[in-house]
DNA sequence: GACGTTTTCGACCGTTAGGCGAAAACCTGG
DNA sequence: CCAGGTTTTCGCCTAACGGTCGAAAACGTC
């Protein structure tokens, strides 16, 4: 029961850490989890053990990853982790606890366990699905310009998008919709740019796949 | 730890049960799986438990598909289930134990447990699957025609797709690669069909995506 | 009012998938 | 051996989509 909870803090996506205290890999950085109560499903654990370090409120995403079940991947008896992908919107700051902290994801500190490969999972699966689904309503706040969103997904990418195609794409798949609202431009000037926000806060799945495609489900008008 | 086995059998997607024999859900057709052992990853478990019901060698892809952890999923102290989704080429017709047999996807039997729900998951991945990957090795015979492809993703997929447009999808993505051979047509006549086999024999991804593809990684050629 | 800045929008182009139909290559029956 | 039926293969056409560019819009400052 571990999850890699991930946020788009600084120009840069980044995973929530907390530093080990003890052995095995004392000052190791690791990520939040915890053992599954008799009660609860594994989804309501991971909940359960970030509310922790984060008010679960501000969690937009949670979904499961793998299971990592390696013999070898702790020290002493085998430990099988449920990893989970967790997602913090761009907007909000949570208040953590004082032996945890963020860390790009490209420059991660010294880890315990396999806790890297796990924040790898987690990269991949969130690039992803924000190809191919939604998912980037999770790391965007309700509200949000063009540019924001592309700096939002530049980041989670690892490389630039371009904002007209972005804000064709996702129009075009009917997930993105005018506010009607604009944000006043800074001070070098410029045109001031229209709000956006998604249309569904739940995950959508846009299957832009051919061969497999019912021939009547047509894809979906603007 | 259980698995979905799918295989195209007579044309229609079956996936692989056995009947139980005792209480709890005795008669009802059940996944096969059983417990993780001391040393090995729950890969090599599954595997393992699969083997009493199939030789393993058969099994031409294996992958997680996700844990299911309703603490009411079985009846008494709760169990934690990792569920697989198992592969099968149609050209092999396994020798299973006489309390297993192959039941089509859409006409499952009385099924024990939340199982209908790991079969529906298992075929909803396998049909993403196929879609953006070129997992329809796994479903194929080392050599084919078109038409016999057409049929496996026709079944497994539920439904028809169209020949010309499989072989050219396929191809262009550098999937597929004909063998040269041919084979004679029917008693009915027609003209002899090509051969094809898949180029890799593990699973690559084709990404489809546009957003989110980096300016460099353009399509890949024929 | 000229100029720089930022956003927005339309236009163009190459690629891809979906569909259709002709052509190819075989069979059988007369 | 030719006509007609069957099955596969291939090319063409079209629509949709993504990638790119550049012009236009709407603001600021000088």
């Amino acid at each position: 029961m571990l999850a890699a909870v991930l946020q788009v803090r600084a120009g840069s996506l980044q995973v929530m850490l907390w530093q080990r205290a003890r052995e095995p890999h004392a000052h190791r950085w690791s990520l939040p989890g915890g053992g599954l109560g008799g009660h609860e499903d594994v989804e309501a654990s991971i909940r359960r053990q970030l509310a922790e370090k984060v008010d679960v409120r501000q969690l937009s995403h949670v979904e499961q990853l793998a299971v990592f079940s390696n013999p070898t991947r702790v020290p002493g008896p085998r430990v099988v982790a449920t990893a989970f992908l967790g997602l913090v919107p761009s907007h909000i700051d949570p208040v953590v606890p004082a032996d945890t902290a963020w860390h790009p994801v490209d420059a991660l500190p010294a880890t315990a366990f396999d806790h890297e490969a796990i924040c790898r999972r987690a990269r991949h699966r969130l690039a992803s699905k924000l190809s191919y689904t939604n998912l980037g309503f999770a790391l965007a706040p309700p509200e949000f310009t063009i540019s924001a969103l592309r700096a939002l997904y530049s980041a989670a990418l690892g490389y630039q998008v371009s904002a007209t195609n972005l804000q064709r794409v996702l129009s075009r798949r009917g997930l993105l919709e005018p506010t009607g609202g604009t944000v006043q431009p800074g001070p070098s000037g410029g045109r001031p740019a229209a709000l956006f926000r998604f249309v569904s806060g739940e995950m959508r799945v846009t299957d832009p796949f051919a061969v497999l495609r019912p021939p009547s489900t047509r894809s979906l008008g603007s």
